[in-house]
DNA sequence: CGGATTAGTTGTAGACATACAATTATGTTA
DNA sequence: TAACATAATTGTATGTCTACAACTAATCCG
């Protein structure tokens, strides 16, 4: 036997409920009819307008594959594009009220927690969710 | 402010670290040379030998496609098909030494636990382990 | 035996994604 | 101003995956 490491069981379990045992990004794509990228797209837009550049960098897309995404949402009227005031040669996408629809029926979806979850204890989950933000919070916070 | 759910929040987390903070399926069809979906074919039969269909099962691809697949990783040498005695009709799918070799190396990237596990102590991961345990185990198992 | 079922293969079509080259428009800088 | 850099677009090629139809070979069952 060899001795388990908790940090790598942890890890595992964990890529195998999100991509596996609970992969919830066939249902998105199928409920919204579209794929997952542009599901993906539009929620990054909930924020706030993005430049098609930093559209870019969050769908990890270069720029020609964004401008077909978008050319595929503004065709439906889930986004707009305008240009940038600030820099004209670039444009600002701005997610629609028909876009935040689509976007909350995905959220929707993604969002749900599985069922199995209730096998853990209030206190558990709270310990869980706890533990779970601060990896959240250290990946997205730069190395120091 | 809403009422935080730690179960919607825990999984969120979940969803955010394997999905977006540190997903490693590019990393490893980079590495191996091949499509994640192929990977995940020979991480399926490291175990042992399967029929095609039992593979088709465990990637949700159909049976076409599975032969695709299969005559791509045989073509490399990874994989061997024999007719399976107990029922000619089917074939038995095993991994070849090489096969294994690159499911190793496959297997080393995606389980590797991010660094940033470092931030939980000890005892904090192993709860975490045990608790994403239980999870992975309830939804393996058939609901009652 | 003969009909139905199952496992796998071959072929086709199309959606989706990745990558790169070339171009236009705008902005920056020497 | 001229040279260069950046943002987006257009076009092309390719890899990947999904879905379906049609077929062969083997098995099961009435």
């Amino acid at each position: 036997m060899t001795t388990p490491d908790p940090a790598a069981s942890a890890w595992q379990s964990m890529r195998r409920l999100v991509l596996e045992l609970h992969d919830r990004r066939g249902a998105v794509s199928e409920a919204i009819g579209m794929s997952y990228l542009r599901a993906k797209a539009l929620s990054r837009l909930m924020p706030g307008p993005l430049t098609q550049r930093e559209l870019s960098a969050e769908l990890m897309t270069d720029a020609p594959y964004t401008t077909v995404i978008l050319d595929d949402l503004e065709r439906r009227g889930l986004v707009q594009r305008q240009v940038n005031p600030a820099d004209r040669r670039s444009k600002l996408v701005s997610i629609t009220p028909a876009g935040r629809q689509v976007a909350d029926d995905a959220g929707r979806i993604t969002s749900t927690p599985p069922e199995v979850l209730g096998a853990l204890s209030k206190a558990e989950l709270r310990e869980l969710a706890r533990m779970l933000g601060v990896l959240v919070g250290q990946s997205e916070r730069p190395p120091d």
